[in-house]
RNA sequence: GCGUCCGUAGCUCAGCAGGAUAGAGCAUCGGAUUUCUAAUCCGACGGUCGCAGGUUCGAGUCCUGCCGGACGCGCCA
């Protein structure tokens, strides 16, 4: 726990026994809170819910505890005063305590092993699986899902972060209706488009394949939904016969399958690069068949399940879920047989404690139906299976939709990206040199630069937000340097970086744990300082609630901080040596932490911009 | 029709298991640079927290109803 938070309910505890209290009330510690301004002190303890068991009004409390604390602070060494205000007792931490406790930490590193210590003794961490991405074959891959994307890896690395063994898994969809009609309109219409498209794009560029193949499927549901309802009989019958081809496992179909699917991987290869985004497993939906039939048959058995209406299913209406539909009246399996499949093997064959998908919230009655299924047919862990559902990626505009041509997919977003960032910050870099050395950027410093802060940008955009709710893409917004974007986060680390390599140049300093910390006196050090002794509490908060948003939200913060001691707050012009060493490093540390935090989204700085 | 989620400043969003004058960013207006990257910092402007009840010493936060929006509700994934 807090230290802070320990000796001020030590205080607390026997002061409240000193008036008379005859026990202490439940939850003290959660009452400890932050003020609203930091003017008021570091942390506050509301009095109201003493008022019952002493029997005197909250202020009362407050002026009483404050003066028996009072006298027995100045033995503190953490705590420097405590006072009053109205219900309220507020206290103010010692910031060289503070500071000791947390820059040298950061320093030497072990500030990060501080989430790991949950598990104790000898049993090993607590492993679970993080099921994210699930791009479909034969589709385009666009924004939209690149906030699945975000938000997934970001988990990974936020419950690594807080001590747990990760099992970061991609789930592909590399079967199903959609997959049929983008190969049957490859076979009999791809004529139809523009002569460009005829052919999939060569060698140079492999993973545009991927986007052709989407192209094909958005033709093709264009040309089957528009067509009249006789012919779309015809069509919808000769896409069923790809469909039952390619379950045969064998043939002609089969075997352009298996290359187009090749296609796809490659392109979600590139794009999984591009992002700096991390898989340990990769499950495929056409390997979920066999499994998922069985597990059918056996529920049918236990009589979990029945027929109905020629296919097979569950009524869940007991249990307010509706019918659910496990097999098809042809008999072929659905997304949720499958899905039955991989939660079984995901504990069997993992041995993971904890299952957590990564799936957009229109999904949310499926996944209940799912894990209540599980449940249904005697499968204990249904009940750590968990659906992190998020919101819609939007524009601007209004929804994306393939329809209206308004999606953007992932080519197009990262050479629009790119070339913002090149036009407007680049572009300098490549005529004129900037900061210490003023040679002209390298091309390849420039482009994997750009990279950076393009990752930066969207995923922070991504994962910045409540993932409950909508988000709006708006490509210039999120790359605006000014103000809360993973530029500004950015480039807040390259001016640390900054610092450090000419405190080194012009004085041979380097970052030192044991600086004289005390002489932090300036209130943004003072902020900046709070913020590094706060972050470890966000992270595991933002771990046990599934919410990386707030880890963003404190990486943010802390940008912010370092930025207002920054401007206010030389290095190399402190008025003192001790002063400079001090600075020195906490900028050390605020860095250190930073690019910590930022990892924890995904996002790796550049060293300079 | 039923169910789930959302509704906070002109726009985009925070608000931590109810607590002090509701916070940021963008936009608008004004200021700061011979000094570690101004892709920055500071200030001003801007809110009956969708509406109405209820619980509570105290409600943006919990409960109920209504309004508005999104999504879902058997052979797609």
């Amino acid at each position: 726990m807090d230290p802070f938070v320990e000796e001020i309910l030590e205080l607390v505890g026997t002061a409240l026994r000193q008036a008379g209290a005859a026990e202490l009330p439940e939850g003290l510690a959660r009452m400890i809170e932050r003020p609203p301004d930091p003017a008021m002190g570091d942390y506050a303890m509301p009095c109201f819910t003493l008022a019952k068991a002493l029997r005197k009004p909250p202020p009362a409390i407050s002026s009483e505890l404050a003066a028996v604390i009072g006298e027995r602070l100045t033995g503190s060494r953490l705590l420097s005063g405590v006072v009053a205000a109205g219900p309220y007792l507020n206290f103010r931490v010692n910031t060289a305590a503070m500071a000791g406790l947390t820059v040298p930490a950061i320093l030497d590193g072990s500030y990060f092993g501080r989430n790991r210590e949950r598990q104790g003794d000898d049993t090993t961490a607590e492993k679970v699986m993080v099921e994210y991405s699930q791009p479909n074959t034969h589709k385009a891959f666009h924004v939209g899902h690149m906030r699945n994307v975000a938000l997934g890896d970001a988990l990974v690395r936020i419950l690594e972060y807080d001590g747990r063994q990760v099992v970061a898994a991609n789930y592909i969809g590399d079967v199903g209706t959609h997959i049929a009609r983008c190969l049957w309109y490859y076979e009999n219409h791809r004529e139809e488009l523009p002569p460009q498209y005829h052919e999939p794009p060569g060698e140079e560029h492999p993973e545009e394949r991927g986007e052709w193949l989407g192209m094909l499927y958005t033709a093709a549901v264009q040309k089957i939904t528009g067509s009249e309802e006789q012919v779309r009989l015809h069509y919808d019958r000769e896409v069923s016969r790809v469909l039952q081809a390619l379950e045969s496992r064998e043939g002609e179909v089969f075997a352009l399958w298996e290359q187009t699917r090749a296609w796809s991987l490659e392109a979600f290869g590139e794009i999984y690069r591009w992002l700096g985004a991390r898989f340990d497993h990769v499950f495929y939906e056409s390997d979920m068949d066999r499994l998922g039939r069985q597990m059918v048959d056996d529920g049918l058995a236990a009589g979990v399940f029945v027929h109905s209406q020629g296919a097979v299913g569950t009524d869940m209406e007991e249990h307010g879920l509706g019918f659910f539909l496990v097999l098809k009246g042809d008999g072929t399996t659905l997304y949720a047989t499958k899905d039955l499949a991989l939660a079984r093997i995901k504990f069997e064959q993992f041995g993971i404690a904890r299952s957590i998908y990564v799936v957009g919230a229109e999904q949310k009655l499926h996944f209940r139906q799912v894990f209540k299924s599980l449940e249904l047919l005697g499968f204990s862990q249904a009940t750590l299976c968990h659906h992190l559902a998020y919101g819609l990626v939007v524009l601007p505009e209004g929804k994306m939709s393939s329809r209206q041509g308004n999606t953007i997919p992932f080519s197009q977003l990262r050479r629009e990206v790119n070339d913002y960032i090149e036009t407007n910050y680049m572009s300098a870099h490549r005529e004129a040199g900037i900061g210490e050395d003023d040679g002209l950027w390298s091309a390849e410093e420039i482009q994997e630069t750009t990279r950076r802060i393009a990752v930066a940008g969207i995923r922070y955009g991504m994962v910045k937000q409540d993932p409950a709710r909508q988000i709006v893409f708006n490509l210039e917004d999120w790359l605006v340097s000014e103000g809360d974007t993973g530029t500004y986060l950015c480039y807040a680390y390259t001016r640390i970086q900054s610092v450090l390599r000419q405190v080194q140049q012009a004085r041979g300093a380097e970052p030192d744990p044991a600086a004289p910390l005390e002489a932090l006196t300036h209130e943004n050090e003072r902020a900046l300082i709070s913020d590094l002794h706060d972050f470890n509490r966000v992270a595991r908060r933002a771990a046990e609630n599934l919410a990386p948003h707030l880890v963003a939200n404190a990486v943010f913060q802390l940008c912010k901080s370092f930025s207002r001691a920054y401007a206010t707050c030389p290095v190399l012009r402190a008025e003192t040596e001790e002063l400079m060493a001090a600075r020195l490093a906490l900028f050390a540390a605020t860095g250190r932490l930073l690019l910590e935090g930022l990892r924890m989204l995904g996002i790796e700085p550049p060293e300079r911009m």
